[in-house]
RNA sequence: GGCGACAUAGCCAAGUGGUAAGGCAUGGGUCUGCAAAACCCUGAUUCCCCGGUUCAAAUCCGGGUGUCGCCUCCA
């Protein structure tokens, strides 16, 4: 597989350190509100990177923090007058539903910021024993300067940065670049003891130290938004290599924005959806396909016509699958097509070309959908382990994307089940009026109803 | 000022040298008690503009124009 790596800039083979063994690391959310539809990207899309290396045999070694304290959460915890944790353990609770709802697996490991104050503090430690950073005042600052290679991620060089860096009032470090990795307490904050005196990590050690702890000093894969490029994943490449003295991760992938009228979404802009507020009008599978319906590093634009075309889209994948489940009740028993079979198996290649070459999830729902143009010209008349076929590579290839088809996990409502046997009864004695009342009722309730020459299938809107 | 991304039909979106995938929407047809669903047909003489390289360019080079982003918390 072929992957576009930050770092090179530049589409690159994907060699891991272990055979068959990959260790991505992708920043997770700050868990002081819901999440946007901005957080949803990077959870579909290296949620759907995990998938697909798994899909080739893989062993995926997938860690995703939460960043459960910081300057924002206990703002909010002020705010709503409770604690941090009461804060955070709210929003990851609520970040689980969203989660879920878009079909993002749960990673291998989820660690905390909290849980790991041990591990922040032996890797500042170091990095003051080895001269990149100092203590002031109970704050500890690493110093950029220390590390001839910063600015290799953001291909920027040090001066450059400092350009647009100040010294606010207030803050003691030594020079602009320079950034927190320990603060110390002010009153009223909450606190772990330290070295250098009651404080709290800053944000970009924490990463660093759950990628040691959970994955080694040297990873395969390192992902997140691009606004993280910099200054957080430089930070995290200069403290790590500094303290110890190896690579931090061989590739690092980005996606890119999601914008609202064509302008960033951002927390700070206000322009922002809930997951939440998305999927309560649309549903939470019509966001997954936008996700992947472009290429992860293209910038998306998000509007209401759009979500409306992924929940059409959508349809139309789901109404082949549901037929084949409703076809394969009453199908004979038959030789598996060949003519099918090398069809299906023409469309898996497709399909496997496309996720190679740096995750193209939109070239590869191409193949996804003209495998169903193939199963709905044929299932009319297909034998039941066609049929079977047919349902087992759909779900293969749309469960790669995490398109996960689950209509018939809904419960059978036994009223909806009732009024269309009323409905057949009337059309059997041809009492039309009647047949169009009980259908309009159906209809009220939310259910589309589909007659096929095996019967009414329905399903919920 | 430094660094970067993008510009393909009404909309979304693949396609990095060989003559424009796929989806949504539209219109016509087959099927059907009607309607859905499904299937077939219907769309860009052309890929922001201007030059250049080449037998051949949406794809490479040069120059424009436009939009967006990072350099400050942010996915």
């Amino acid at each position: 597989m072929k992957v576009y790596n930050t770092l090179t800039r530049t589409k690159e083979e994907l060699k891991t350190i272990e055979p068959n063994v990959v260790k991505i690391y992708a920043c997770g959310p700050t868990v002081y509100n819901f999440i946007h539809i901005g957080n949803a990207r990077p959870l579909c899309v290296f949620d759907t990177l995990r998938r697909y290396l798994e899909y080739r045999g893989m062993n995926v070694r997938f860690v995703q923090n939460f960043t459960d304290i910081d300057d924002k959460i206990i703002r909010r915890a002020n705010e709503e007058g409770l604690t941090y944790k009461q804060v955070s353990e709210k929003y990851i609770e609520e970040f689980w539903k969203d989660a879920k709802g878009m079909n993002v697996r749960e990673a291998t490991v989820h660690p905390k910021a909290t849980e790991n104050i041990d591990e922040i503090i032996s890797i500042v430690s170091t990095l003051i024993d080895k001269g990149y950073a100092y203590a002031v005042d109970g704050d500890v600052y690493f110093s950029p300067s220390k590390f001839d290679e910063y600015g290799k991620l953001s291909h920027q060089p040090l001066e450059e940065l400092e350009a647009g860096a100040r010294i606010n009032v207030g803050e003691i470090k030594r020079e602009p670049m320079d950034f927190a990795l320990w603060k110390a307490a002010k009153p009223g904050e909450p606190y772990w003891d330290s070295p250098w005196g009651q404080g709290r990590p800053g944000w970009h050690i924490e990463c660093s130290a759950m990628v040691r702890r959970y994955l080694g000093t040297t990873i395969d894969i390192h992902c997140g938004g691009q606004d993280l490029i910099f200054p957080h994943h430089e930070n995290e490449i200069a403290q790590s290599e500094c303290c110890n003295g190896a690579a931090f991760a061989h590739y690092w992938m980005h996606n890119g924005y999601i914008n609202v009228d064509n302008v960033k979404m951002s927390k700070s802009l206000g322009n922002f959806f809930t997951v939440r507020d998305v999927a309560e009008k649309y549903g939470y599978e019509p966001i997954r396909y936008l996700m992947i319906s472009s290429q992860y590093r293209s910038p998306i634009n998000y509007s209401v016509d759009i979500i409306e075309q992924c929940k059409a889209s959508l349809e139309r994948l789901y109404t082949c699958r549901d037929n084949l489940d409703f076809l394969l009740g009453s199908a004979a028993d038959g030789e598996v097509d060949a003519d099918f079979a090398a069809k299906a198996e023409a469309h898996r290649t497709e399909f496997i070309e496309a996720m190679d070459d740096d995750l193209n999830t939109a070239d590869a729902l191409s193949a996804v959908f003209t495998l169903v143009r193939d199963i709905n010209t044929m299932a009319n008349s297909a034998s039941k382990q066609t049929l079977e076929a047919a349902a087992a590579i759909f779900d293969e290839l749309t469960g790669v994307l995490g398109l996960v088809y689950n209509r018939k996990a809904d419960d059978l409502d036994a009223e909806i089940e009732n009024l269309i046997a009323q409905r057949a009864a009337a059309r059997k004695e041809k009492n039309w009026a009647k047949a169009d009342e009980i259908r309009d009722k159906i209809k009220a309730m939310g259910i589309v109803l589909e007659d096929t020459p095996q019967g009414v299938k329905w399903h919920k809107e």
